[in-house]
DNA sequence: CTGAAAGCGCTTACAG
DNA sequence: CTGAAAGCGCTTACAG
């Protein structure tokens, strides 16, 4: 069915390390022979095998991302700004949803280093075993990682979003909104991410003598739900809440309007993460913005730069600037400071 | 680096073709002999080449799929169903993002068709030209469309949703809620979905001798902002709104909410997709639900039935049901009937 | 049941 | 500049 070099090679009466040559190299060849399997090329519309390529030459020219779940506008934007910087270079991009399973995670690697694929970029590596991620680490090919993988293992490089910085954001303008009592709704110790942004928070609220109430449970809309009832049926005096992230925000919303409350009359909210629901829900969430467009390509980028060059092979890290986007599901208590410069 | 079945071969004392029979089929080997070779591959941390397997055989075991945009909702819903199924069956899927775009279309098929993809779900082949249509559906890849192609080209599979059926069931239902004047925005006529929705919207309304009046602008939040504007401007006596999509009800929605008016007390809107954020917004959109997830899950099948089985290589296609999923931003007119019957 | 050979379609030193 | 050869790592008739 397919032409091969073979085929121009009889074609043009050369061998097929000629045609190859003329195909891919710029000189070494002559001009007219190459004009010749090149108008051959066209003709008989020869299209080369990658898969033979690739085996030749060691490179398939694919990279791939392993994420929880592409319906996750955080992950999609993410992709879209992955798939953009590969395209660019002329890699492809496969997807997997791993819904952080361990055994999905491991299967979809496993398949994806048997394919040879020139880079990985994976949200974390939690829930492996250290033996799975020494493995990972140890393959051979450049991973980059969205959360801060344990310190014990390196090899990894990183794309990160400064978390604590955001969290330091979300709780400085709160704090200076006048707020005393401030809820921070969050998930599990171990993720990396959360965590940061958690420790940041505190410091701004209680480096300014104002008090952080931790709250834990699942990071998601349905945990946020939960932590929000429990939270408004046991302390009356939180006025402001910063919820880990946007998903997390907008459930707590849910449970305070349930509660007969409003927002930001009775309680102030702030999310994490900036997705484009957070301006068209109502009121418009104040929130954090992570740079996800740009998070994907700065991946992509890293994972390409350690693909062609694989002679030093330190790690790359990436952090990037996030800012406080100020909606109106926030307000100033008691008006102590007016709102000029907390909305940059 | 990597263990090959000759390293294997050589510890086993015996030859690659051996090994590689044990490492494959169930039997055509000693059993004892089979045992020996797993070992030796368990131990080694063999990993098969599939480039080179795929070489031999000509199977990639991987998919592609080429949408505009995934950071539209729609086609993250849409690939996760198509990657579950692609993973399920042992396949990995490539995501493009094209933007509609036939340079960007082209470009992304050739290199698809060169790393020999098994199948590609794409959304729509209308902006190639037909020499490209027909070397598409000529290339022997099986290739599924979510719009209808057109007629003139035979060989591509479709999945669809029921548009007819759907704008069908959104103009009845406002016509029931006792409408007698309303709006549909809608996109080109040459988008064979929207025009599906179109006519049947047309047929039903007009069925019922009230008034359908077709508004054509770019099928995008934008665009039918704009296009709602216009039509409140130049028709007061409009009382309902069937948009062709989601994201076009919202945007009409800003432009009702601009004009001082509300949703549903002024107007009745009714969109299609069922998009999470339908559910989400405020108040809450009447839409007509496709789906998505199953849509992408139907579209791999298509695939990899076609792709395993190359003897009868006819088409298929595939229409999947939709239904009217009726929420707060619709409300009857005149009370002339009552609601029973028509959430279902 | 197993080995030896040829082949999948490319690339790349090595000669000339 | 070009050809002949070997090789990338697998599979699969063909013998035995």
């Amino acid at each position: 069915m397919g032409t091969t070099l073979k085929d121009i090679a009889r074609e043009c009466g050369v061998d097929v390390a000629t045609v190859s040559r003329a195909l891919n190299e710029v000189y070494g060849v002559r001009r007219e022979t190459r004009q010749k399997v090149l108008a051959a090329a066209a003709r008989l519309n020869y299209r080369p095998n990658r898969l033979a390529k690739g085996l030749a030459t060691g490179r398939s020219h694919t990279l791939a991302m392993v994420i929880s779940d592409i319906r996750n506008p955080f992950f999609a934007e993410l992709a879209r700004g992955a798939e953009d910087a590969a395209y660019q270079a002329g890699y492809e991009l496969v997807l997997c949803n791993s819904d952080l399973s361990p055994s999905k995670q491991v299967r979809y690697i496993h398949t994806l280093l048997e394919k040879r694929v020139e880079g990985i970029l994976m949200n974390t590596v939690a829930g492996l075993s250290p033996a799975e991620q020494e493995e990972l680490s140890g393959s051979g090919v450049p991973i980059v990682l969205l959360n801060r993988p344990p310190a014990s293992i390196r090899g990894f490089s990183t794309v990160l979003a400064d978390n604590y910085e955001g969290g330091h954001l979300a709780g400085n303008y709160l704090v200076e909104c006048g707020h005393r009592v401030i809820g921070h709704l969050t998930g599990p110790r171990e993720h990396g991410n959360l965590a940061e942004r958690a420790k940041g928070f505190q410091k701004a609220v209680e480096g300014a003598r104002a008090t952080a109430l931790i709250v834990r449970g699942h990071h998601s809309g349905e945990g946020a739900y939960e932590m929000m009832k429990k939270l408004l049926s046991q302390r009356k005096d939180v006025t402001a809440i910063f919820a880990a992230n946007d998903a997390m925000a907008f459930g707590a919303m849910r449970a305070v309007f349930d509660a007969g409350l409003r927002v930001p009359e009775d309680l102030s909210m702030v999310g994490f993460d900036n997705v484009e629901l957070a301006g068209i829900v109502r009121p418009p969430l104040t929130t954090v913005h992570q740079p996800k467009y740009e998070m994907g390509r700065a991946a992509v980028e890293i994972l390409l730069r350690r693909a062609t060059r694989p002679d030093h092979s330190t790690p790359e890290h990436r952090l990037l600037e996030v800012k406080l986007v100020v909606r109106e599901s926030s307000r100033i208590l008691k008006g102590r400071r007016n709102q000029q410069g907390l909305s940059s």
